[in-house]
RNA sequence: GCCACCGUAGCUCAGUUGGCAGAGCGGCUGACUUGUAAUCAGCAGGUCGGGAGUCCAAUUCUCCCCGGUGGCUCCA
C-alpha cells in the first residue's frame, strides 16, 4: 500500500507492506517523537497501534497539540474510572467524556457517594496505574460479545444495544484488568498520563434525567506536561479572586438575606450608585435609538396574564397570589403591560416602529437549585424594551439593536468575547411553534440578514426558538468559564395575534394589519449584568462606574480642614467622593483604599496645604504629587464622559 | 426540584474519644500626629442556620426542616 506521511510542511510517501501498525510505519519513515500519542490517518484520529491495509495519509497527534489533549484526557478518564473500579468493587461506570469547558474530563458512576476528601486517595490510585505503564490495547467485537463482557454493567449494556447495530462490531480499550466500551483512540499506554488532578465531585443523573439513576460525577482534569497544568490551577485561583460574590461582599455592592428572600438580591447605596451609572448610560441609548420611557405596575390580574399565554405557558415561574379573593400575579416581563400602552390608541403605518422602553423589575421563580450569586436571581431588572414594527421593518430594527450590542459590549465595557446565537423553529416539530410557515421564515431571515450584514459569526440553535418567534440571544463568559445570556432581541407574532391581544395597525390601503413585536434587551438583566461586570473588571471599575470615585485622606490632622475642603469641591462637582480624615496612618489608609480598589486617591498632607495643591495616588500605585485640584476635576471629568476604561491621569507628563 | 458537599462574630476562618465558644480583620474607646500598602492598648460583638431526639451534658452524635456552593447527557 502507498502510504505518504506528513509532519509539519514536509511530505513523504513510499510504498509500504500492508498490516503494519501506524507506529511500526512512522518508524518506517524513520520519525521518533516521545510526544507522539496517536496520528491521524486520512485525517480522522487513531490509535498508533492500528494496523493499516490501505492507501493513505498519515499524520502524527502530539501530546501537546489540541486533538493530543484531547485524547490525553480521555485516557485519563478511563484511568480514573479503572481505579476508581479497583477501590470500589460495585462501581459501575457509565460515561466519560471530555469536556472543554472546563477543560479536563470526567466520569459519571454509579457507586456509594464520595466526598472531596476522597479524591486524593482515588488519584493516588490513579498515579498507582500511571505508574504500572499499562499498555492500552484496542479489541474489537461483535455485539453478542460485547453484551456478555459488560452484562454486570445495566448502562454499558444500554449503550451497547443502542449504538451497536446487530450483527455489526466495535471496540473495547483495554489497560490491565480494565476494560472499558469505547471508540478510542486511545494513550499507548498509561504511562503517558503525567499531569493530571481530580479537580471536584459531584452529581448527575444517567443520561441527565432526574428520574434516572443518579451517579458519582468524578471531574478531574490533565495537561500536556506539570507546567501547564499549575498554570490552569493559578488562573482558576485568579478566577476565584474576581468571583462577583466575594467582590460584592468586599466591595459592598449588594447583599442576600436568604432567611427572607432567597435569590433576592438586596443593592446596598455603593451598589445602587453603579447601577443608576449603568441605567443612564442605557437610557441615552434607548433614547438614541427612539424608544420611549414607559413605567408599569409590578403585579397585574391574572387576567392579563392569561391573555398573554403566562399562565399557560409560564406559570410555573410565577408568583401568585390572590387578594381580595382575586388572583394576582406578580409580572415575570414588561411586555403585556408595554401592550396596554400600544392598545391605547390606533395607529397608522407611518407610526412604526413604535417604541417602548422600562427598567421594569421582574419576578421569576427558579428553582432553588439553580439560583447563583446574581446571576440567576427571583427579581431582576431587565433593560427591557419592545418595537412594534411592520415585518418589512424588522431587519433594520434588529440592525439598530446589534449595533447597540457591540457598542456597549466591545467598546464601552470592552467584553470582547461574546457568543451570538440564533434560535429557530425545529422544522421536524412545527406543533410547539406557533404562526405560519412563511411568517417565521422571513422573520428568520431578518435576523441572520442582520447578523451576516455586520460580519457577525454565530451558531444556529435549531428548534431553540421561544414558541412565539425566532431570537438572537447573546451569550458572555464568567469568571469560572461558564456562559450567561444578557443582551437578546426575540420576535413575536404571537402576542400580537388575534387569540392575545389581537393588535393593529392600519396599512397604505386602510387595511388592519397586525404589528411584529420586538422583544428586547442589552444588559438583558441588570442584576446579572453587575455580576458579568464586577468579574470583567475584578471590581475595579471604571471611573464612570466606580460606586466611590475618588477618596481623599490627610497625613496629620494639621491637614485635615483643607482636605475638607477638598472633599467639598468634589462633591459639588457631581463626584462621588469619600474620605478618610481619621488619626490612622497614612500607611493604613493607602492600604484600605487600595483594598477597596477606588481609581483615584487624592492625599492631603503639609505640602499640598502649603503649596494649596493635592498629590494624587492612582490604584495602580501610580502617583504625582503637587497638582492642582482643577486639572486633576478636568482629567477626571474627560475620563467619566468618555466613559474611559483606563485610568490614565497618573501616567501624563507634568 | 433532584444529588453531593457545606453552614461557628459584620468578614475570613480555628475548634475530636461530647465537658462553660476562639483568632485575625472590621467596629467602638483611648493614646499616638505619623509623607506612600497594617501604630499601640482596651472594649463590645455569637440561641455555633432552625427544630426535634439520644445523653448527666450536644457546636460536636441521629433525624427533619431552612439556606449556601457545585453539578444535573460536551454521548460509548
Amino acid at each position: 500500500m502507498r502510504i505518504a506521511f506528513r509532519y509539519g510542511e514536509k511530505t513523504r510517501e513510499k510504498e509500504i507492506e500492508g498490516g503494519k501498525s501506524i507506529s511500526e510505519i512512522i518508524k518506517d519513515f524513520g520519525y521518533v517523537d516521545k510526544d507522539m500519542i496517536a496520528a491521524k490517518f486520512n485525517g480522522k484520529p487513531m490509535d498508533l497501534s492500528t494496523k493499516l491495509t490501505e492507501d493513505g495519509t498519515l499524520e502524527p497527534i502530539k501530546i501537546d497539540s489540541p486533538e493530543g489533549v484531547h485524547i490525553l484526557r480521555h485516557s485519563g478518564a478511563h484511568i480514573l474510572a479503572q481505579a476508581v473500579l479497583e477501590l470500589y468493587r460495585d462501581a459501575k461506570p457509565t460515561i466519560g467524556p471530555v469536556t472543554d469547558d472546563p477543560p479536563g474530563f470526567y466520569y459519571d458512576i454509579k457507586m456509594e457517594n464520595v466526598s472531596l476528601e476522597d479524591l486524593p486517595k482515588i488519584e493516588e490510585k490513579m498515579r498507582e496505574i500511571v505508574g504500572r505503564n499499562l499498555e492500552v490495547i484496542r479489541r474489537e467485537y461483535g455485539k453478542e460479545k460485547l453484551l456478555e463482557m459488560f452484562k454486570w454493567n445495566p448502562f454499558k449494556v444500554e449503550l451497547i444495544q443502542e449504538n451497536v447495530p446487530d450483527g455489526s462490531k466495535s471496540s473495547v480499550y483495554e489497560q490491565g484488568d480494565f476494560i472499558d466500551f469505547c471508540l478510542g483512540p486511545h494513550l499507548p499506554s498509561t504511562g503517558y498520563l503525567k499531569a493530571f488532578r481530580l479537580t471536584s465531585v459531584s452529581n448527575a443523573y444517567w443520561r441527565g434525567n432526574e428520574n434516572n439513576e443518579p451517579l458519582v460525577r468524578i471531574y478531574g482534569t490533565a495537561f500536556p506536561n506539570e507546567k501547564m497544568l499549575k498554570e490552569y490551577f493559578t488562573m482558576l485561583e485568579e478566577a476565584k479572586r474576581r468571583d462577583h460574590r466575594k467582590l460584592g461582599t468586599e466591595l459592598d455592592l449588594f447583599i442576600f438575606r436568604p432567611e427572607y428572600g432567597p435569590a433576592f438580591p438586596i443593592f446596598t447605596p455603593k451598589g445602587v450608585a453603579l447601577r443608576n451609572e449603568l441605567i443612564n448610560y442605557m437610557k441615552s441609548l434607548n433614547r438614541r435609538a427612539g424608544y420611549e420611557e414607559v413605567w408599569t405596575p409590578h403585579a397585574y390580574k391574572t387576567a392579563l396574564w392569561d391573555k398573554s399565554g403566562h399562565m399557560s405557558h409560564y406559570r410555573e415561574n410565577m408568583f401568585l397570589m390572590k387578594i381580595e379573593d382575586e388572583d394576582y400575579g406578580m409580572k415575570p416581563m414588561n411586555c403585556p403591560g408595554h401592550i396596554l400602552i400600544y392598545q391605547r390608541k390606533s395607529w397608522s403605518y407611518r407610526d412604526l416602529p413604535v417604541k417602548f422602553s422600562e427598567f421594569g423589575t421582574v419576578y421569576r421563580y427558579e428553582k432553588s437549585g439553580v439560583t447563583s450569586g446574581l446571576l440567576r436571581v427571583r427579581s431582576l431588572t431587565q433593560d427591557d424594551g419592545h418595537a412594534f414594527v411592520r415585518l418589512d421593518q424588522v431587519e433594520q430594527e434588529v440592525g439598530i439593536l446589534i449595533d447597540i450590542v457591540k457598542e456597549v459590549y466591545n467598546r464601552t465595557f470592552g467584553i470582547k468575547e461574546l457568543r451570538f446565537k440564533l434560535s429557530t423553529r425545529d422544522e421536524n416539530n412545527t406543533s410547539k411553534f406557533t404562526g405560519s410557515t412563511e411568517v417565521w421564515n422571513r422573520a428568520t431571515e431578518a435576523l441572520k440578514k442582520s447578523l451576516e450584514g455586520r460580519n457577525i459569526p454565530y451558531e444556529i440553535k435549531e428548534g431553540e426558538a421561544a414558541f412565539y418567534g425566532p431570537k438572537i440571544d447573546v451569550d458572555v463568559r464568567d469568571a469560572i468559564g461558564r456562559y450567561w445570556q444578557l443582551s437578546t432581541i426575540q420576535l413575536d407574532f404571537f402576542m400580537p395575534d388575534r387569540d392575545h391581544f389581537d393588535l393593529r395597525y392600519t396599512d397604505e390601503k386602510d387595511n388592519p394589519q397586525q404589528p411584529i413585536m420586538i422583544h428586547r434587551a442589552i444588559y438583558g438583566s441588570l442584576d446579572r449584568f453587575m455580576g458579568v461586570i464586577t468579574e470583567h473588571f475584578a471590581g475595579a471599575f471604571p471611573v464612570w462606574l466606580s460606586p466611590i470615585q475618588v477618596k481623599v485622606i490627610n497625613v496629620t490632622e494639621s491637614s485635615e480642614e483643607y482636605a475638607r475642603k477638598v472633599v467639598d469641591i468634589l462633591s459639588m462637582r457631581n463626584i462621588r467622593v469619600d474620605s478618610d480624615l481619621s488619626s490612622e496612618t497614612i500607611n493604613k489608609k493607602i492600604r484600605n483604599t487600595h483594598g477597596e480598589k477606588i481609581p483615584y486617591t487624592i492625599i492631603i498632607g503639609e505640602k499640598e496645604v502649603a503649596g494649596k495643591s493635592i498629590s494624587v495616588r492612582d490604584r495602580k500605585n501610580r502617583q504625582k504629587n503637587g497638582v492642582s485640584l482643577d486639572s486633576f476635576l478636568e482629567e477626571m471629568e474627560r475620563e467619566i464622559e468618555e466613559k474611559a476604561l483606563d485610568i490614565t491621569f497618573c501616567e501624563k507628563q507634568e
